[in-house]
DNA sequence: TGTACATCAGTGAACGCGCGTTCACTGATGTAC
DNA sequence: TGTACATCAGTGAACGCGCGTTCACTGATGTAC
């Protein structure tokens, strides 16, 4: 087999596929590359032609997952056909859609900060900077939808630390509601979270 | 070698005292038996005269995490020798406690919450039981801070709900803190976390 | 009180397993002439 | 346009390693008489 080069790329998007769903799952170490490749409909042999260790592959696939969340924001602002909601509006609209039992169960396919920000803690420089850099195009955006006046570089400033402490409080609800077993408790604590995360 | 039952436990004590330091700092698949039993001044064959797997030396060691942060909580309050601060009082000095570069950086003796509860929402039944066990303590104990009136059952509920609210915020923000690379960043995020943490 | 025996905490080597990674190989497709 | 060769994506077995767990052993201390 040689390549056509498209053919290459829809390979390594099914891996890196497969990979952003097992990772959130299951953790790094819990997700093999043999499962990943598997999963991809593939055989581990051929993983090393599109990265060159796991690390680099979850550092890809991490990525991905935040482009995802960041894609979801996005979205929704455009598909509105104005600039959508705002401010207090768009807080409650948002932590809503986010601390919801759904979201909750969905680990696979959700918002991978919950999840594997305490991993990308524990990991190297270049994983951290690669979150992180993830992470500010997200706060950056929410900031956006908080004081969507950019002409005003001290709103904006205020908008970005307000942006922080809402998505504080949206992951670490939604980290708590999945690490109790109790379906009823988890629910309190994502009430909770909606009500103080909108304050 | 026989016992004093004496020895045994001081020697249970620690190698839980080493686990729950070694997971804090690693993660549950980060930090393996026979470190932690050379960390406890031991060799990993003696292990099992101690507990019966890995993952319940992880219970183990997670509720002597979470107690000592109950007890940190506690001890604030007795060591006034009055019932302490309440409200909102409470709140702005429990979150400038908890959301400090120094916290960010301490997380072997640190609380557990943030770095260790997306490894128990992956783990089973009985570890997530335990987990959730050790959290209703800790919220039950921040409802009392935030509402010491406990004859209003009404007011205690209303209580609990905001606890849950607030530990949501602590424990995210301290989360985002350490996943981040850069140091002024992961301060900001401390510094919106204690301001949103406190409304 | 002194002695013989039983217990079992702790040792350190060994076991089996799954992991990330490497490697020789295959064969479809691109390129050179 | 047709043919020979080179490339390299993908296969599947193999490698070395570290892990959780087991096991035969040891010897200090408890218990029985």
């Amino acid at each position: 087999m040689r390549y056509s080069p498209e053919q290459k790329k829809t390979t390594r998007r099914k891996i890196l596929d497969a990979a952003s769903r097992a990772f959130r799952e299951h953790g790094v170490d819990g997700a093999s590359v043999s499962e990943i490749m598997a999963e991809a409909g593939l055989t581990v042999g051929g993983f090393y032609r599109h990265f060159e260790s796991k690390e680099e592959l979850f550092r890809a696939a991490l990525e991905k997952a935040m482009g995802e969340t960041l894609a979801l924001m996005q979205d929704r602002r455009i598909r509105r056909g104005d600039r959508g909601t705002h401010g207090q509006e768009w807080k409650e609209r948002a932590a809503g859609l986010y601390l919801t039992p759904e979201h909750r169960q969905m680990q696979e396919t959700g918002c991978p900060i919950p999840g594997l920000s305490a991993e990308v803690g524990r990991r190297d420089e270049t994983t951290r900077q690669s979150f992180e850099r993830s992470l500010l195009e997200i706060a950056r955006e929410m900031a956006l939808r908080l004081e969507p006046d950019t002409s005003d570089a001290e709103k904006q400033a205020r908008a970005r630390h307000e942006a922080w402490g809402f998505l504080s409080t949206l992951v670490g609800s939604l980290l708590l509601s999945r690490a109790v077993d109790d379906d009823e408790l988890a629910e309190q604590i994502l009430a909770a979270g909606r009500e103080a995360s909108a304050r």
